[in-house]
DNA sequence: TACCACCATATTGCATTCAATTTTGGCAGA
DNA sequence: TCTGCCAAAATTGAATGCAATATGGTGGTA
């Protein structure tokens, strides 16, 4: 008497951790689904403005219709898909416009994080920083991108997580979320000459971050995500007229 | 054969919009909900910590409990109330600690209105800030504290519309709903002596605006949001030992 | 041939229903 | 009287069913 059969696996693909999740009966089905569904329009399986088919993800996840539905309401919330009355939910696709004010948002929260980093941060965390970045320097001179990237990705998530406030850690988490599937197409848009310029921004971080200047820290950190947000702009509109003529609505 | 029976108004009492807005059969009732619970709990019509009796709720709003429980999804991801797995919903209660992040996060917010208002910002609506600047002292003279209060607000919610940023704009409405029961109760904590202190400030955030010097308004938006916490944490834990004993979970 | 109206189908929104877990009340024993 | 345990009631989580709206295709008409 099992509450949820798994869908048929030969009508339809079943995701592995629809059978595999049986074992762990921990707590809501909701928020698994959340969480899977999240990941599952995050790393791109649907196309921009493509509509999110409720009956084919619910047979795909092998649950009925009423906890993805609330999973989507959720995400809607979350500025992740549109929900049109009577017409379904569609991923949302961020204009450019949005992708800029995202990463001003973004550069906005890590620029506080930073400010309040200098407030708490143990001297041993700023160590490990510092450890972190002559780590990434090494990528940067072997011209490892990847690595690079993974640390780059470590330092800031260390910044925020040292200013001691989880509510800025959900929130950076969360916005984070919504810029994650154009970063996955973004992260090597880096020209040579921005790396560099990164670089040498991230020397000033961490001097800034030494001497507990908060407010400097601040202001850098915030340039700092703006000169992302420029590359990756440019990335985008590159790659966007080459690849893909705008989805009609 | 009606779907929904307006509860019986005898029996519990029914909110006077569930009738009025018969109405107006505009888009979702999903999106109704949601607001009008909102609203609900923000206003303080459940104690702190308290249960969210879903079916009562359900009675007094008219609806069944999937769309409610689908908007109490929304609420939680908001962080207005917590789920707790097989046992309900209750309201949030904010910790001093989780009032401080919060307290931060909008100083956060409003510092990056600042920079990108100085940014943005056209003349004229610098001009309005100015009026507006100079309403709120006269009401500071004539010791109005709720006319000083009001126009305080607008001048905030100017500052962060004029970075013309809509992301900005709806985290920050998110966040500020979070701590709107507390402002409710802190709205008249303002120490008389602090309350001069928050009028310089607001002339030094009028000046950096002129200038517009993006990086000081963030300084002193951020500044000015950090004293703005420290008065409502005094007046919540002079209140809160008063009056209420810890609540149990 | 192009365009519009209309009908059949599919999909969505919400209510209802069912299973499962928690909570409560009571009872027995110490 | 207090404690532990068990059963009944209440409440939650998820599935299903039904009405309403959108979608897609067909036929008729200009």
């Amino acid at each position: 008497m099992k509450p949820v059969i798994p869908s048929d696996p030969t009508s339809l693909p079943v995701l592995p951790e629809a059978v595999a999740d049986a074992g762990r009966e921990e707590s809501s089905l909701h928020d698994e689904i959340l969480a899977r569904l999240r990941d599952y329009i995050v790393e791109g399986n649907i196309p921009d403005g493509g509509r999110v088919p409720e009956r084919q993800l619910c047979a795909m996840f092998g649950i009925s219709r009423t906890p993805l539905r609330e999973a989507l309401k959720v995400l809607a919330s979350e500025g992740l898909v549109d929900l049109l009355p009577n017409r379904g939910a569609r991923v949302r696709q961020l204009s450019e416009r949005e992708l800029r004010e995202l990463f001003d948002v973004m550069g906005g929260l890590e620029g506080l994080a930073g400010r309040l980093a200098c407030e708490n941060i143990a001297d041993e965390e700023i160590t490990e920083i510092e450890r972190l970045h002559y780590e990434m320097y090494g990528f940067y001179l072997h011209r490892d991108m990847h690595g690079y990237f993974r640390i780059n990705q470590l330092i800031h998530q260390k910044i925020v997580e040292a200013s001691r406030n989880v509510t800025l850690l959900a929130a950076y988490a969360n916005f984070a979320g919504r810029i994650r599937r154009i970063r996955y197409s973004a992260n090597f848009a880096r020209k040579r000459e921005r790396w560099g310029e990164a670089m040498r921004e991230h020397e000033i971080i961490l001097d800034a971050l030494r001497r507990r200047a908060g407010s400097e820290l601040s202001d850098i950190l915030f340039l700092h995500l703006r000169n992302k947000q420029t590359a990756a702009i440019e990335h985008l509109t590159e790659t966007d007229a080459a690849l893909s003529p705008p989805v009609p609505a």
